[in-house]
Order: C-alpha cells, then sequence, then structure tokens
DNA sequence: ATCTCAAACGGACCGCGGTCCAGTTTCCTT
DNA sequence: AAGGAAACTGGACCGCGGTCCGTTTGAGAT
C-alpha cells in the first residue's frame, strides 16, 4: 500500500466518489504484506476479485477503450451497483487494474537497485526514471489512455502525484536553485500517457527516439552537458 | 480562417465526426475578410449564429462546465441533431466558442507586432509566446478545460497543433542542435490548460510564479541564460 | 443458535452525448 | 415559374456512465 491505499477502501453508505484523503507525501511501506483492502467483507472481496478478473478478460479481449461498466459487471455476474461502489468510477476500475504494476514501479524507486532506486545521484536517477516509466507507459498504453482521469481530476490524481512528487524530490536535489515543483510537472508532462501515444502510435517515432529526446530534456533541464551544441552563444538572441 | 478552416464546412451526409483534413502546416490567411464559414445555407447560417450565441449565453450563466448540447439545442430553438451536424461534438462547439480568440491569438504570432509576431529573435519570440498563452488560457480556463479534447484527440486538435507547430519553428531556430519537435511537445505542455488549472486554482499559485516558470523553462530548454545558478557545476553526478 | 445491523448487493432509473432518418427547405437549373 | 436534388432539420432513439434505494447477507454480540 505505497500510496495510502489509493483505492482501496470500502466506501461510506456509497454518495463520496471515493478519492483517498490523506497527503500523498506521507506514503509507507504498508505491512510489507500484499493486503490489498483493509477489511473487507467476505463477499466483497469475493466479488472484488470476480470484478478485476473479468475485467482484466474483457479488457485483453477488446481493449481497454472498449470497456463498459456494464459489460464487466455482467461478465463477473455481479450488479451494476456493485462496480460502482468497489471502484468509484470508470477511472477508479483501470486504475486498479493497473496498480499491480504502479506499486512495483513504486516499489522500485523507493527500495530498488540504484540507477532508479536510491545509492545514485540525482540527475542519474532521473534519467533513468524516465526511461523505466517510458517503458512502462508503452507496455500499459492501453490502460493509461482509457484510465486517464478528466481534465480537472487529472493533476490530483494518487499516481500521479506520487511520481511527480518522486521528480520535484530528485530535481530538488539536482538542481537546488530552480523552481523544482514546476519543473517536476513540466518533466512529467513530457512522460504522459497521451503524449507517448501520439508519438509513437500517431505520429510513429521509434521509442528510442523518444528515450534520447528525455534523456536531453534532462540534461537541459537539469542544466549538466547533453548532446552539448557546437561553441558559440545560440543563434540570435544572447538577450542581456 | 488561419488553420485552414477548422470546425466551419458543412460536412457531408453526417457520420463524418469532421474532424478537419489537410495538413496544418500549409496554413494560410484566408481572403482577409472574417469569412467563416465558406457556403452555408442561409437557414444552416442562421442556426449557427443562433446556437453559438445561446451557448455564450449559457456559459456566461452556469459556466462551460455545466454547458449540455440539449440545453444549447433548446436555447436556440433548434432540434439537437442540428447542434451535432454543425459542429460535430461537444468539443466542437466549445473549440467554436474559442474560434474568435484562437484567431485573434494566430495573427498576432503570424503578423503582430515583434515581441510576439515576427521580427524579434526566437528565444524572445518564445518567451512572449508563453507569457501571452497563459494569459490567454487563464482568461478562457473554463472553455479550454471543458473543451478538452479526449487523450486520443488531444495532440491532434487543430488549434493545439497549430500552436505546437510555431513553438517548434521557433526552437528550431533558436536550438539548432536540438530535436525540436520533442522539445516543443514539452514546453507546450507546460501551457497546457489542464495544467494552468491545477496550479492557478488547485494549488493557489500566483500567475507571476507560473510566469516565471516558464521564462526559466524556456532559458533551460534554449540553454540561454537565465536566473543562473551558482557557478560550478550541478551537485553529484558530472556524468561522463 | 439467534439476533441485529452495518455493509454490501443489484437492477431500475436518470441524464447526456451522440446517431438516425423521414420530412422540410433552399437554391440552382431550365 | 417549376422542378428536383442536395443540404438541412428535429426529435425519437441508443448506449453508457453514474445514482438511488429497497432487499439481502455476513459477522460480531448475546
Amino acid at each position: 500500500m505505497l500510496y495510502a491505499g489509493f483505492m482501496s477502501a470500502a466506501l461510506p453508505p456509497f454518495p463520496q466518489p471515493q478519492e483517498n484523503v490523506g497527503p500523498p507525501e506521507l506514503l509507507q511501506l504498508g505491512t510489507g504484506t500484499d493486503a490489498d483492502e483493509p477489511c473487507l467483507r467476505a463477499d466483497a472481496a469475493r466479488n472484488r476479485a470476480r470484478l478485476l478478473e473479468a475485467a482484466e478478460r474483457l479488457v485483453a479481449e477488446h481493449g481497454a477503450g472498449a470497456l463498459t461498466m456494464e459489460a464487466v459487471a455482467a461478465a463477473a455476474c455481479v450488479g451494476k451497483g456493485t462496480v460502482f461502489r468497489r471502484f468509484g468510477d470508470r477511472t477508479g476500475l483501470l486504475a486498479a487494474l493497473l496498480d499491480h504494476s504502479e506499486r512495483k514501479f513504486q516499489a522500485a524507486l523507493l527500495s530498488g537497485p540504484p540507477p532508479l532506486g536510491p545509492g545514485a545521484p540525482p540527475v542519474e536517477r532521473l534519467r533513468a526514471f524516465g526511461c523505466a516509466l517510458l517503458r512502462r507507459s508503452i507496455d500499459e498504453l492501453d490502460l493509461l489512455l482509457a484510465g486517464e482521469p478528466s481534465a480537472e481530476r487529472r493533476h490530483t490524481f494518487p499516481p500521479r502525484r506520487f511520481l511527480r512528487h518522486h521528480v520535484a524530490l530528485l530535481l530538488r536535489e539536482a538542481v537546488p536553485d530552480a523552481d523544482s515543483e514546476l519543473l517536476s510537472h513540466t518533466l512529467m508532462a513530457y512522460l504522459d500517457a497521451a503524449l507517448i501515444h501520439h508519438l509513437t502510435q500517431q505520429c510513429g517515432l521509434p521509442a528510442e527516439r523518444v528515450r534520447a529526446g528525455w534523456l536531453d530534456l534532462v540534461a537541459r533541464v537539469t542544466r549538466t552537458d547533453g548532446p552539448v551544441p557546437a561553441a558559440d552563444t545560440p543563434a540570435t538572441a544572447p538577450s542581456a
């Protein structure tokens, strides 16, 4: 339960759209077990499992874009209301499907081996972070794209918040003089699923170029050495 | 008709979701007149005007987020089908509402006075571009947010394509050695409406800080002088 | 074993975005 | 002026996300 359990706890009566409360910065490694939900009633747990299994199957069959809540409910032999009670909304269900991959990634960041996990210098960790996230995003593009929250919620979505926060921490270390909050948004934006999809699927760019773009971006943003230009200052505008 | 008329032409039978075809890079200044639609039938033009007026009023009254296609149709005394025939979908209608501001902005870029328009050095134009777009985005946040296309379409949306292309051109001039296509996506992402909304409305950052963030970002990305750090190279990782 | 009640269930229900198509209007042709 | 086809219209219709609420069920208390 890395980022405070995100989409797990049982919802009160029903009204609440869930949305985890609690500071996303205060994340801790839970109990160490993979205990998913705190204390779900037996039938609830059973149905949750059924639903996830059914959803996974349907996604594999018809793609995440074609997944409908009703279909999941039907495939799991469960009422529609149950799906919403458990996962809040479509976005929540898709997020739950990504949960496993999400946790693995977070664990790698927090306690994995050095280039990605702690131990390496921050710029290097940034580079590794982007490359790893890029790979993951390409793998899970379907789910990520279909599960993207609405514009208003996008940046408060816990998984994204967590990753962004991580980047901000690294940046703060790597570039102490910068506004690391704002820069972290910029870096995260480059790794946005919709952008990755556009570049690789719609424009046909090879993943390698996108990866190179990340390394270059990190170099520029942290003002470390990249490919490094010629020798003289830029073209037209020295500007002060 | 700056970017090839975008959401104007009459649609064939109906099926097409419209989506302008034609290279967005080949934009030209149309006839110079403000001729909106090429050759709309009299009743169609009348209804189009009615619909836009009604939509504008409803947005002013209840906010863009609460705008429903049915309400617009009703307020304009027109059938629902007509709204969709004219504007394709909700996104199209919102885009039409933004059209005026959009054109003004594009005109300023293409033929306005120097800091923003042609004449100034590219880095300076980039700076001006961001600041101007930032202002505009804050002004029109409601519409921009509500009108944001789905993840798959976001980056092929003509207005955005146009702006991104503009940034790419400036970058190509300012930083010839860089992958200006990829970098332009990064810069545009910083100016994304959803991000602006998050930073200013949800996090409460003052617009001035966001603006400063843009200037800093441009400096880093173009490797021109920004606030400039201490004197020694970054903290931990010189890396090659 | 039973009692009790919060928790969970499920499907009817709602609203909205989007589509369809039979009927109407415009405008071009002759 | 008349005719005809393309363009346009409007509202019934559909599917899906999301909500409501009367009913059922699991599990601690007695």
